[in-house]
DNA sequence: GTAATTTCTAAACCTAACTTTAGGTCAAGG
DNA sequence: CCTTGACCTAAAGTTAGGTTTAGAAATTAC
């Protein structure tokens, strides 16, 4: 093998911890854009590895696959993005953080009145109409507080 | 209509705000157990406004159906339950509220060591091993992952 | 009594994020 | 050269939490 072929997707999927099969799903989802070698064999950038690495942490923190592949899309195109190119990106989660902390801290405040006063009742309960209410419309799973299947 | 035949699933559905197939969905889950009536209709009683109420404030918690159904299970069976019998059920959540924020805690103290240091990268990153990952399947190791020199 | 609503069941469909399967091709070792 | 093992594609299957559809029966409204 030649010097600098790059990794295989097996090769990646050993030190990433994905499987390949969830790797192929990815580049068909466009987060990843690996070439190919003459046999057709996908090869992949070690620069890859940490896009597979921001891809894993950004779905614990509950950001969807097209959330994530937004963000890819910031980075540099032509060149291996730096660490601050990363650094910067990486804000975006800190934000989300945040918001997702203080939404859960409020319920759980409210939560703590309820059980107080016994309600569970609809009428004037304040867990009731979390003014999100509005924004539903789709149909397949809720996952409506970030942590799905943790 | 007689004086007490119970709540029609459609009535059911005005007062809580849920679709009418969600309730069937909700029934066929074993969440709530209406009667049927002569002509084979669902009946409800009032008390399921509550569990329905219950139902929906645990899935903004992030529970899944079955983990709402174990606590709904554990309500006495002969009776209607009391406040205090829903004020003892609810407690479960504010434990779990209570780790979850802590985790997300967790997570946006480790993402801002990594924001600091740049690195997205494997080794001794702090956000790529949250214990969970470890109890999945009995597969071996995870590797860490990524790039160990770049 | 008839028309308009509701409700009934079963089965198909939906999304997200993957995995599995089937049927081949490519690459590396002996 | 031959045999593994890694890889390829396309399509179908999976789970959660429902919704939609279709055709029939029950209930309510006038």
């Amino acid at each position: 093998m030649a010097v600098n072929d790059g990794l295989s997707i097996g090769a990646l999927a050993r030190r990433t911890g994905l499987a390949v099969s969830a790797i192929r799903y990815y580049e068909a989802q466009g987060l990843i854009k690996p070439w190919r070698n003459s046999g057709g064999q996908r090869r992949f950038e070690r620069a890859d590895l940490r896009r597979l690495s921001f891809v894993m942490i950004a779905q614990q923190f509950g950001f969807t696959l097209p959330q994530i592949k937004q963000e890819l899309d910031r980075l540099p195109e032509g060149r291996t993005p730096t660490k601050q190119d990363w650094a910067r990106i990486s804000q975006a989660f800190r934000t989300t953080l945040d918001d997702r902390i203080a939404t859960l801290t409020r319920l759980r405040d409210d939560l703590d009145g309820c059980i107080g006063c016994g309600c569970l009742s609809l009428q004037a309960c304040a867990l009731y109409n979390p003014q999100d209410r509005a924004g539903e419309k789709g149909q397949g799973p809720r996952y409506l507080m970030g942590d799905p299947r943790s």
